[in-house]
DNA sequence: CCAAAAGTGTTTGGTGTACACCCATGC
DNA sequence: GCATGGGTGTACACCAAACACTTTTGG
């Protein structure tokens, strides 16, 4: 940490940062990844800072990848955060404080910060998100008990989770979401969990099939309680070209 | 432009503009407007930079009444761009050459730029756009007729115009392009412009007027030739209320 | 009176919605 | 066998697409 604040003037850009907002979906639920610094209280997004001749875009996925170790994660930006009250001028001295060093004026990391918001949508089963060396834990945890987050990051996961809904109909977020096999009644919880409401599964499933993205593996998934559901995969191909155009319809 | 060369340091945020897409419609046409800077071929957004403690959607305006007169515009954020190349270091050289200076290394100016967007739809009869005193022109230019424009401010522009076609069913679009009173084909030209393509004028009216956020004023617009029109304004509250769970359909 | 623009209406097929019924499985 | 969850089907209302006809106006 005491090095990261003398060497990053020179390789940060000034003032900017990213923050990743990471969905995932496990037991019907939609989950959020959450880092917990050492010495703090509060949880906050993966994020971090863009290096100076660095693509933006490309910060996000270097950023993700150093803090929670999950690679090859297509990120989406969704919004900048400009307000200057976001900044909380305490913590940062806090940190100061705790790297054993003495605040000092104009520095670099006790400037205001822009951050700028990335969401993603992984495969839960498929991410080993493990912390990296500043943090004490990195861990799921659902949209609906979410525990105290640092700065602005419950504004920044609100956001991200509106723009999630939004674009529903024109991100692949059943493929992304699920894993390569799943039901008709796992794919619906999933849209139920984003969209905050109930769906009839029978005008579900009709809609779903009518879209022709879906192949009917033949399988049923067997173990469990109750008829055994037949086993779908995307048909990518079909999938993508379907989200181009948006798939149609109001949930 | 010499002098704020020597205060930017200390006022501006580093590495951070902003870039204003200003939307009018006019003549059947959805237009741009664009500035040109002196001693330059190329057009421009109107843009500028955040102040150290200002809130950056505050900056988009502050710059945009700055730079083109315009007040109270009401500009929404759409995206942020972090393409380190999108930086023409030539241009800033030629720009510090131009203000009768060396240009120094490691300046304010010359270091990389982060830029985001926002777009505004305006009403194009009740704005008085002027040049500031470092642009020789402020103009509107047809969508379909763009100029030569400095860095990637063509692919800004692009992706603003995507982000329009994009919300075209959650923006109060018609109600900020078009004056307060207005005829039902003069709405239709607007969506038609958006949209890129023909919509059919009798379904074209049965649906808005079933959005209910329509008032027909009972007038007609004379003067034209052939059957006269009937007048419409905007149900202001209605519409905002339809806004907010989108105006359904697909057009 | 004629061309062009605008107002009004009708038919038709699709899509969303609200249902009812049957099948499979574990307790 | 019964509760529960999953697969399949149907009736209806509504909306969007495609179309024809009438009215107004300037030239």
């Amino acid at each position: 940490m005491s090095e990261f604040l003398d060497t990053a003037a020179e390789r940060y850009h000034p003032g900017l940062s990213v923050d990743c907002v990471i969905f995932g979906f496990h037991e019907n639920e939609l989950k959020v990844l959450l880092l917990k610094m050492k010495h703090t209280a509060k949880w906050a997004l993966p994020g971090g800072f863009v290096e100076k001749q660095e693509h933006m875009d490309k910060a996000a996925i270097r950023v993700l990848e150093k803090r929670t170790g999950l690679a090859d994660i297509f990120l989406q930006q969704f919004h900048t955060f400009g307000d200057p009250a976001r900044h909380d001028h305490e913590m940062d001295l806090e940190l100061f404080k705790q790297s054993g060093r003495d605040p000092v004026k104009d520095h670099w990391f006790l400037q205001r910060f822009i951050t700028v918001g990335y969401y993603a949508l992984i495969e839960f089963s498929k991410a080993n998100p493990r912390p990296d060396d500043i943090s004490e834990a990195c861990e799921w945890k659902s949209i609906d008990q979410l525990p105290a987050m640092i700065l602005d990051h419950r504004k920044i996961l609100e956001k991200a989770l509106d723009t999630l809904r939004f674009q529903i109909n024109y991100q692949p977020i059943g493929h992304k979401l699920l894993p390569v096999k799943f039901t008709m009644p796992e794919l619906q919880k999933l849209y139920e969990t984003i969209l905050g409401k109930e769906l009839d599964r029978r005008n579900f499933q009709r809609k779903m099939l009518a879209y022709g993205i879906l192949k009917d593996l033949g399988e049923r998934r067997k173990g469990g309680a109750h008829k055994a559901p037949y086993l779908y995969s995307f048909d990518v191909k079909k999938y993508n070209a379907a989200l181009k155009i948006g798939l149609k319809g109001s949930w």
